[in-house]
DNA sequence: CACATAATGATACGATGTATCAATACGTAC
DNA sequence: GTACGTATTGATACATCGTATCATTATGTG
């Protein structure tokens, strides 16, 4: 039932500038640089973190690439309860995150489970249901190994 | 199984003040405003729109409180994908935010299946679950009678 | 190559929230 | 009620996240 997407192999790496390329955005070498970076990445960034690697790229310009692959749905936004929102990379299917609380690492799960429950739910509620968000906060196996990190 | 909370009766109003006392906080004037206002509320606010709304409390002092309210458990903070965080009464049971994406409108509901299918997801998950987070978004009644809002 | 336009980066700005710190209000002891 | 120690406040500055502006630069096209 449930799918840890992050220990499947990847097999289609979406080439993201071809997508930007797609919608009719010129391909410079400043997005080059930011999308081969976040290609690089995947696992959860915030901007800054993103920036702050690409001393090259004007800070307005990565931000202005992120809303690009954002609106094009080649990226997730998960905004903490805290902090700065986290970016990932998205996937075909539906998925849900995972936050380790302790070291901020984010992952990803699928489970047909969750979304058969959120239909039903959605019903029974007034108004007509647009979309949902869902993730599971945890300690991860790491931070329990280090108990004090 | 679901339990709109919205619609239920709310039984016990609880006297936030009171709460910041039990906890060795003083019950200073603006104390009392703040709590005061939230307390009529209580459907999903802003600092910003609550710090507005009492020109005579100074704005760190609204964010100071509703931080001792977040940390009491009083209060919910709502990360919504874009603009400031909402937050909201909370109430002992455990419970999900509806959003409406169209005029921001906060709504609750409870459903005891929800709970039981995170449970059995988290259980396959490595590390150890510490909490989740939920939300619907949605239209709401209101916003689909007028559809040009 | 030349031109129109998309994109960039520096800068300023807005929004959200926290740190600092002198001035003030509060609770307690008397 | 007064005095005292401390919690609290508010003004201000600052940090972070993100967007608007706009002159300059790069890109695609004829």
């Amino acid at each position: 039932m449930i799918q840890d997407i992050n220990t499947t192999p990847r097999t289609s790496r979406p080439d993201l500038l071809a997508i930007l390329e797609d919608q009719g955005y010129r391909p410079t070498n400043q997005r080059r640089d930011v999308v081969s970076l976040l290609e690089r990445k995947g696992e959860g960034f915030t901007v800054e973190e993103v920036s702050g690697e690409l001393p090259g790229v004007g800070r307005a310009t990565v931000y202005r690439t992120i809303k690009l692959l954002l609106k094009a749905g080649v990226l997730c936004k998960l905004a903490l309860p805290d902090g700065a929102p986290k970016y990932i990379m998205a996937r075909a299917e539906h998925h849900h995150h995972t936050v380790c609380v302790k070291c901020g690492t984010v992952g990803e799960f699928r489970d047909t489970t969750v979304e058969r429950v959120l239909r039903a739910v959605g019903a029974e509620i007034p108004g007509e249901i647009v979309g949902h968000r869902m993730e599971l906060y945890l300690v991860c196996l790491d931070c329990q190994d280090r108990p004090e990190g």
